[in-house]
DNA sequence: TTTCCTGATGGTCAATATACCAACAGACCA
DNA sequence: TGGTCTGTTGGTATATTGACCATCAGGAAA
């Protein structure tokens, strides 16, 4: 059995993950390295908005950041993340096929 | 590229991940489906408490309930959520590798 | 030097999450 | 009918999160 601590720790990592912006950056960053700009051109938040998720990614050990000439390049440094979201995909379905979340439209007041 | 509206989908199962507690839950119910009083017994949590986490991960799909009984029994319903776990490991590993966590000791002053 | 350009940091505020205790609800037993 | 066992729900207090704006810091260009 897991103890608490290893939990803890793992959740840190997760938490990191835990939002919908830091998704984007994430799948956005499989493709290859990226500079801050291109990152922050994805979304229509604040400049400082993003640079937190960024550090985010980065406290949590699951992006890196170097600086090149005057941009800040963006690193993925654990693909495997992705992976996981086939698992969460599989959870998504089985939610919708078991219509406790619908994608597409209200059912009919029955 | 995957869209903000998925994005917040798979935020929401991965929030459901995303505390200690609901790890350990989550890491419990791998080896099958238990009891409430069991899962209760893991923690130094109050009752409410506990019976609040398990409604998150039922809430995102994670888990099921089914009263047995007295009892309501809880099962884990998609468990390659934990296949993640192994990456997430990584993830700790290369940190504590890059010292940007130390899970032994402090490292001694320079 | 002064002026950009790039991105990070600090402050603030509203929303969310999480814990506890207390009270409740359903099923079964006495 | 009342008591007990099980777990859920409601209320509340506190901590954390995430957004914005304003400001700052470092390097390149004028």
């Amino acid at each position: 059995m897991i103890t608490l601590q290893q939990a803890e720790i793992r959740s840190g990592i997760i938490k990191a993950m835990a939002h919908p912006a830091r998704l984007m950056i994430i799948e956005y960053l499989k493709a290859g390295t990226k500079p801050f700009s291109d990152v922050f051109g994805l979304f229509n938040l604040d400049k400082s908005t993003v640079s937190k998720h960024l550090l985010v990614l980065k406290g949590a050990g699951i992006v890196s950041s170097r600086k090149e000439g005057p941009d800040m390049m963006y690193t993925l440094e654990v693909p495997c993340i992705t992976d996981f979201f086939g698992c969460v995909t599989a959870v998504i379905e089985n939610n919708v096929r078991r219509q406790q979340i619908c994608l597409c439209q209200e059912r009919p007041a029955k």
